[in-house]
DNA sequence: TGAAATGTTGGGGCG
DNA sequence: ACGCCCCAACATTTC
């Protein structure tokens, strides 16, 4: 009987995995391949990458097989391994950027006349292109979108790992983990991402446990960084290490067990922000570059090397955007109230281009995902479909004070201000000088002075914002309003 | 899934 | 007792 491949991509695991399982009940012998390809894949999402295959091939030689591992261009490198097999068929779970979805049909102008080919949906609640309005176009709002989600039903239950599972590996050629060269080697940035997570889907399971005992406390909790009660599950979503059904699924049985809360309904909408985020970028394949609203093609940013780089160091002046910047750096991941606030830090009270902060993201996060970041960061600048008004600026300090408010977290990340007490912690300039002598605090020394006066920023981004509407009002700019 | 400016109200001090 | 002012607390509007 001739095999099949199943080519793991972000869904890396055994439980739950529709290609898998399709595979497995075809009752051919599997070839299970990942390819290394260079999608959108930054520092820390490839440090990522590389425990969870190595976590992926163990749990399949315990089951008397192994991952092939290699790289290149996957339709080629498929087809390569088709035709040195004499495989039959490929099973797949699509993926939904731009970039991997020419992949997908290049496979099927490759190999679509010699193999069958099998792709899934398998990486949402729901499939990309359901549900849609009644004129049967995408939703760009979310509430609607997520009543319409809501009213199809539970997604279906998760299924377990085939078993057993027959698979032919022997005499396929593969790549030595080693040899990806995913791990950063000089400097080894990596220390603070060891300590913090444990890649692969018992690790995912193990932090899906957690993440159920503390959603009563959710729909409260989560807004407040200093507390430990989001699940941090969104590295393992993003590579398909356990499947968003099965947390789905896990969390409405917290639910039921423990007193019902309002949590778990904040939780399991914030799991379809997840579907949203990929339905829009499979809509709108331009998201990761172009603002949604055409009128911010005319925003006027500013560049500004230095800026940004305070940003990207947590060197601010701002000690809640500090904290969230240096919370980045150390951990790969950044509580989302603070993502939020940096953002908008950027965004707004620097007018950098958003891109640049999504980029950095890209870079720096363990959870980095095309969707999720690039309808996010749209979100926060004010230029996506549903996005937060642009005059709507978060204030730094007094984000500080009401989410972090006794300055745990800022006293977490940003240790030259841990010495001061609550009151003075979110606005040290504001502190009595002998305050800061006694916690051996020089400002502009130790910690830096604000690198922007946030009253005047807000201004002159309210300024830029309404410079970029009375633009598009004036008829000499409006041409570029009746392009295509 | 804001913040600041502006408007309104009502209690209390005071002449 | 009464009106006036102050201002905190809350509500509304605006950016």
């Amino acid at each position: 009987m001739p095999p099949v491949i199943v080519w793991f991509r972000r869904n890396l695991r055994l439980c739950d995995n529709a290609a898998l399982i399709a595979a497995a009940d075809s009752g051919c012998p599997i070839v299970p391949v990942y390819v290394l390809d260079e999608l959108d894949c930054g520092g820390a999402s490839r440090w990522w990458l590389h425990f969870s295959l190595e976590r992926l091939d163990k749990d399949l030689k315990r089951r008397h097989s192994r991952l092939i591992l290699r790289r290149g261009r996957p339709e080629r490198v498929l087809a390569e391994i088709a035709a040195s097999t004499g495989a039959a068929a490929i099973y797949y779970a699509r993926r939904y950027e731009p970039l991997a979805r020419a992949q997908e049909s290049r496979l099927g102008e490759l190999l679509g006349d010699s193999l069958d080919i099998h792709p899934y949906d398998d990486y949402l609640l729901r499939g990309p292109s359901a549900p849609k309005t009644q004129s049967d176009t995408p939703f760009k709002v979310f509430t609607p979108y997520w009543k319409a989600s809501v009213g199809l039903g539970d997604p279906p239950l998760p299924s377990p790992a085939p078993s057993p599972l027959q698979t032919a590996t022997d005499g396929v050629a593969s790549l030595a983990l080693d040899e990806l060269a995913l791990l950063p080697t000089s400097p080894d940035w990596a220390q603070g991402l060891r300590d913090t997570w444990t890649p692969g889907e018992d690790g995912a399971a193990a932090r899906l446990d957690v993440a159920c005992t503390a959603v009563k406390d959710y729909a409260d909790g989560r807004d407040r960084p200093d507390r430990d009660l989001t699940s941090k599950l969104s590295p393992h979503l993003h590579f398909g290490e356990l499947s968003p059904r099965q947390v789905w699924h896990a969390v409405k049985a917290a639910n039921l067990a423990a007193a019902r809360s309002r949590g778990a309904e904040a939780f399991l909408r914030q799991l379809y922000w997840r579907d949203f985020s990929h339905y829009l970028l499979f809509h709108f394949p331009d998201l990761p570059e172009k603002p949604l609203r055409e009128e911010f093609e005319h925003f006027p940013w500013h560049e500004n090397a230095a800026a940004l780089e305070a940003w990207q160091c947590g060197w601010t002046g701002f000690p809640i955007v500090d904290a969230g910047m240096r919370q980045l750096w150390a951990t790969g991941w950044m509580h989302n109230r603070v993502r939020m606030i940096v953002a908008s830090f950027l965004v707004k009270d620097l007018m950098i281009p958003w891109r640049q902060g999504a980029d950095w993201f890209l870079d720096t996060l363990v959870d980095a995902d095309l969707g999720n970041n690039s309808a996010s960061w749209q979100w926060v600048a004010g230029c996506g479909t549903d996005a937060a008004p642009y005059f709507r600026i978060f204030n730094p300090t007094l984000q500080g004070k009401k989410f972090d408010p006794n300055g745990d977290y800022i006293r977490r990340w940003v240790p030259e201000l841990a010495q001061l007490p609550a009151e003075a912690i979110h606005e040290p300039r504001a502190a009595e000088r002998d305050l800061l002598d006694s916690a051996g605090q020089r400002l502009g020394v130790d910690y830096p002075e604000p690198i922007v006066n946030h009253a005047a920023a807000r201004n002159e981004a309210l300024a830029a914002y309404q410079s970029m509407r009375d633009l598009l009002k004036s008829p000499a700019a409006s041409p570029g309003s009746s392009v295509g």
